[in-house]
RNA sequence: GGAGCUAUGGCACAAUCUGGUACUGCAACGGACUCGAAAUCCGUCGAGCCGCUUUUGGCGGUGUGCGGGUUCAAAUCCCGCUAGCUCCUCCA
């Protein structure tokens, strides 16, 4: 939620802001008249409430006294039906600002170039480990690599048929090797954030509506949702969601901030309208598991905060030793809560391209004022806090460029050094007759 | 799933039957006493939200779990809901 006194005093300001996030200018004009006519109409109903009170304090003193009132009651009556009536205008007045003001997205942070969509990102640096030499191309050159559904199905590790046989389409089993590479990935990624300072939590998985407001998944976005039926209730669409409304309707010690959180889930999304793309594989499912980071800062350490957490991603990718490199997404392709998003990308090199892996962004005060978060500040004065998430990261899409970076020309695949220890000691996945 | 009870400031509670300025204590804050502190005494104390304003502040509105209703007036009466507790039932 956008702060309604900055809207008001800074009309101008605010309408390119907006036009840079996408948003009709006339959208902010409407906000305003509908703004000012609550205000009029306000002010209208305290005045009739204030004389209502005075003279209700009157009608008690005089039945008090056991003198008659009835004239004040009479003329009393008028003015409560008055206020009944202004107020419901309020109500409705509320209710269409609210409605405008709730879909309106995030404003972009100065330093965020301005762009239509994701041809304005800009790549902030790559990375790449040793024997790479710094062409993650290399790889690609030769011609046995394949994709990592095929190496996957090869060694009987992902099953995609009978995920879709049991649960539809964009749904898979991990089975034997696969599942342990699945669990040893999350738990090195967990024990990483956990020595970097976060707080590992395990959270609920379904969550309220006033969650998905919270954090701004609703209402613009319900279309993406699985919402449990006949409740009001949503499966998560990222860990973000329950480790954000934590402390939501809270004031936290100044002195605890930053918190940092740490959490995995299972994901669960409808992509609607994303029919067709990325059909195949581990990178686009209807549920996937992902480890989140979440923290909560003062204002004015928030965009240290932001490049700390975009290292913690990038940290993970540095000791599986798998390419990738960072972008700075532009006002088109940032997300609805946002006001500064890193990419993070990883080198797939049987499609010869860079996939995002992890996604960090610092909210500001957009989700802490919806679900209203604050703190005291040296002069004891609430202050909404500011809210930062990233992906730390997609597990099923490490998995998926682990198979593809690690893969052997007999079809074998090495595991990354840093994930024996979680897999027994195990150094290689290979086909197995069965599980 | 069934039955009963409960929800009031940061905490603990009163007022609810019988509608009329939400009691008191603790804590907190300011002050007195003291070399300093404790104790004691005096004073302040409804968080948050909304509006107006001449903005270190002032005024008004709202605010007794949430949402409605009745009434000149609701903590109090009526309806719906949520959460917690107890019992029954079920359950990994």
């Amino acid at each position: 939620m956008l702060d309604m006194r900055y809207l008001r005093k800074n009309s101008e300001e605010a309408k390119q802001r907006l036009r840079d996030r996408g948003v009709e200018a006339e959208t902010l004009d409407q906000l305003l008249t509908l703004d000012q006519a609550r205000r009029d109409t306000i002010q209208r109903v305290e005045n009739l409430k204030a004389q209502r009170n005075e003279v209700s304090d009157k009608i008690a003193y005089a039945k008090r006294q056991k003198e008659d009132a009835s004239d004040a009651i009479a003329q009393m009556q008028q003015v409560g039906s008055d206020i009944k009536a202004l107020d419901a205008k309020q109500a409705e007045l509320d209710e269409q600002v609210n409605e405008i003001a709730a879909h309106l997205p995030n404003l972009a942070a100065s330093e965020v170039p301005v762009g239509p969509d994701e041809s304005a990102n800009v790549e902030q640096r790559k990375w790449a480990p040793a024997h790479y030499d710094n062409r993650p191309e290399a790889l690609v050159k030769t011609d046995w690599v394949k994709a990592h559904y095929d190496i996957g199905e090869a060694l009987g590790i992902l099953d995609f048929e009978r995920g879709a046989k049991v649960s539809g389409a964009r749904f898979l089993y991990y089975v034997g090797d696969g599942a342990r590479l699945e669990r040893a990935v999350y738990n090195f990624m967990l024990d990483e954030h956990r020595k970097e300072g976060y707080t590992e939590m395990i959270t609920p998985i379904v969550v309220n509506d006033s969650a998905m407001f919270g954090t701004g998944q609703y209402p613009k976005f319900q279309d993406d949702a699985y919402r449990v039926a006949g409740l009001d209730q949503t499966y998560i669409p990222t860990a973000e969601v329950p480790l954000t409304n934590y402390y939501s309707g809270e004031t936290l010690p100044a002195e605890d901030l930053p918190i940092k959180f740490t959490a995995l889930s299972p994901s669960f999304r409808k992509e609607a309208g994303s029919a067709g793309k990325d059909t195949r594989g581990l990178i686009r499912l209807h549920q996937f598991n992902k480890v989140e980071m979440v923290k909560f800062t003062k204002p004015e350490q928030s965009y240290d905060e932001l490049e700390a957490m975009t290292a913690n991603a990038e940290n993970i990718l540095q000791k599986l030793a798998l390419p990738y490199h960072v972008i700075l997404l532009s006002t088109g392709d940032m997300g609805f809560s946002a006001a500064k998003t890193y990419d993070v990308e990883v080198w797939m090199p049987q499609q010869n391209v860079y996939r995002e892996i992890s996604s960090v962004s610092n909210t500001e005060d957009f989700q802490a004022r919806r679900m209203h978060i604050t703190y005291r500040d040296e002069n004891n004065k609430l202050q909404l806090v500011h809210t930062l998430n990233g992906s730390g990261l997609a597990v099923g899409r490490t998995v998926a460029a682990i198979l593809e970076n690690y893969q052997n020309q007999d079809g074998s695949v090495t595991i990354p050094d840093v994930l024996r220890p979680y897999m027994g000691g195990q150094e290689k996945l290979e086909a197995k007759s069965h599980y």
